[in-house]
DNA sequence: GTGAAAGCGCTAACAA
DNA sequence: TTGTTAGCGCTTTCAC
């Protein structure tokens, strides 16, 4: 009955036709084009209705030369870092009349370079999270011209827009905190080894050095599941205060403890990092350094979308972050380890 | 020096020139169809080597008349229970070369509206996650022609594919497991009103009835901030057992409990929802329910893409959910509430 | 096996 | 103010 015919959508020169309009018409009337006639608009808007029509976004994307799409590329998708950074990110998008192409490099260098490659073939402008290519896979996409932001990753003498936290600082902070209750040494679950988020927090602890605070590495990882698993080792180095590369490693740790009959902050002190929602609400309340991921993403989107209006910024921004004293970090015990 | 001309970006006009073939040849190398002289089409993939060449995304798109794009609509990225399903629908959308264009409705069932629609004109199916939006646009999405996949939202008498999660039986098992346990009464911590999952735990929770397991209902959300303040009225309920929406309720309410120094789940047992990793490292670690989030985001993923190849599928799939036994739930304690 | 040319649906000069 | 038309860059018949 209401089916005529299957297969082909309606284009603007079906509505062109029924208004009895051109098509250059109904293209003005669609982009908000104010020199159209009023009534003549207001029946063209009436037949876009009747028709059901809808622009074709290729079509619209071949003509105008821009896809409206903002592209952007994380490590890993169900890291919920990236999360309020993508959902900033896409509220900036929205802001702008865009859209925003997510993809998951899933920590594989190679990979993220090839879809860095087809994200900016499919869209006006690209964020790189925390890119772990080489130096020169970066160096090459940023020599393509096309809008690009990094975040996390310092690669200097590279005219390429960054925008990165300042773990250095927020790691410096921590050990602070810890040399002001009196610890003297501190043994740290390190994080993704590729990633400047690990290094710049080994400076830090390098740094903190000269203050007389000294730490051990142990490799862990970014979950809760290898805070878990490292923890005991923590333990065996008689650890007094164990600063994990993240929450998560840090309440994986926590639940390890606890499992040990290990008390928080008592025998053991404890810190995060991020500031990720659950580090409140463990017991006892996670000591971490709060980094807006929200203001990151923000700030990465507006910058692109600068980017794609022409200017050609490649200042970096960084991005402050906040240390957070809870109750899961304490003054030593007067001695007696928890165990060797 | 090497750069000759701005602005416009080579196409496959210029390799076809340079190479000394035709359009028509270079665009067969480019899409791997194999009637082409082995030679030529070697020239051709170094010319395009040579050139730099990128096909540009538009105007395949709208050659082909698809975007090799999909489109995923959640209510709020920031909730970690769309990551794992985003994740996995990334995969799956790589694993047939195309990418995932994400919206966030920030729970906002109009928005939803108007968002499925622009999404829908980008891509080349869309999934709609735990959509809000009133049934006759959800009628009106699913008689457009475009593949379509929804989750969590069941929908009586619509032609539309949807992929649920039995949350009827999830919380069914709950409150079987407790009621085994000896409970006779639970405690609700309910989720978002509009939301399809909030309904069917409340169903089963009916259902428990008939077992002799009565229970009452807290208002309360969906995030670890809700159940820390909704805890108390728990509390003052005289509960024995605290069943809340998802983990994180429940992961706020064991902070709370524990701050007041009620003992999980000596004095109160508390269970969770969703099975999100945290709630395994939470002390005691939680009883919840595995909720299969990667298997949902996969299977509407392929669903999509058949879908797209031209299956018509209307038939709804289920999934199944596991009950996880874990720390937090016990017997109730012979008398004296933790409170009052 | 290869090339010419007709679209794909829309935007934006350029005319009128 | 409105219409005509030339692209946008690629895919895909249809001849050769």
């Amino acid at each position: 009955m209401t089916t005529t015919n299957r297969k082909r959508r309606t284009t603007i020169g079906d509505v062109a036709r029924a208004a009895g309009a051109s098509i250059s018409t109904v293209s003005r009337v669609l982009n908000g084009v104010d020199s159209v006639d009023a009534a003549l608009a207001e029946r063209v808007r009436q037949t876009i209705v009747e028709l059901g029509y809808r622009p074709n976004a290729a079509a619209q994307g071949l003509a105008r030369g821009r896809s409206g799409t903002i592209g952007v590329l994380v490590p890993d998708l169900a890291n919920p870092y990236f999360h309020d950074m993508l959902k900033a990110l896409s509220d900036v998008a929205r802001g702008s009349g865009r859209r925003v192409l997510v993809m998951d490099s899933g920590e594989d260098p190679y990979e993220e370079r090839e879809l860095a490659d087809d994200l900016i073939r499919h869209s006006d402008g690209i964020l790189l999270c925390s890119p772990r290519m080489p130096r020169a896979d970066l160096a090459e996409l940023a020599h393509r011209g096309h809008p690009m932001v990094v975040t996390n990753r310092v690669v200097l003498g590279l005219e390429l827009h960054a925008i990165n936290v300042d773990f250095f600082r927020g790691m410096l902070a921590v050990c602070g905190h810890l040399a002001q209750l009196g610890h003297r040494e501190v043994v740290y679950l390190s994080g993704p080894e590729a990633s400047w988020a690990n290094a710049e927090r080994l400076r830090a602890l390098s740094a903190a050095e000269d203050f007389g605070l000294t730490f051990r590495t142990i490799p862990c990882g970014a979950t809760a599941e290898a805070g878990y698993e490292a923890a005991p080792a923590a333990l065996d180095l008689g650890a007094r205060a164990v600063v994990a590369y993240n929450d998560f490693v840090a309440l994986g740790a926590l639940a390890r403890f606890t499992d040990l009959g290990v008390r928080v902050p008592e025998e053991i002190s404890l810190t995060g990092f991020d500031g990720i929602g659950m580090a409140r609400y463990a017991s006892p309340a996670l000591t971490t350094v709060a980094v807006p991921r929200e203001l990151l993403g923000r700030l990465a989107g507006e910058a692109l979308v600068r980017q794609m209006q022409g200017a050609s910024e490649v200042e970096p921004e960084a991005v402050a972050v906040e240390l957070l004293v809870r109750g899961s970090t304490a003054a030593p015990m007067r001695r007696e380890p928890a165990s060797s």
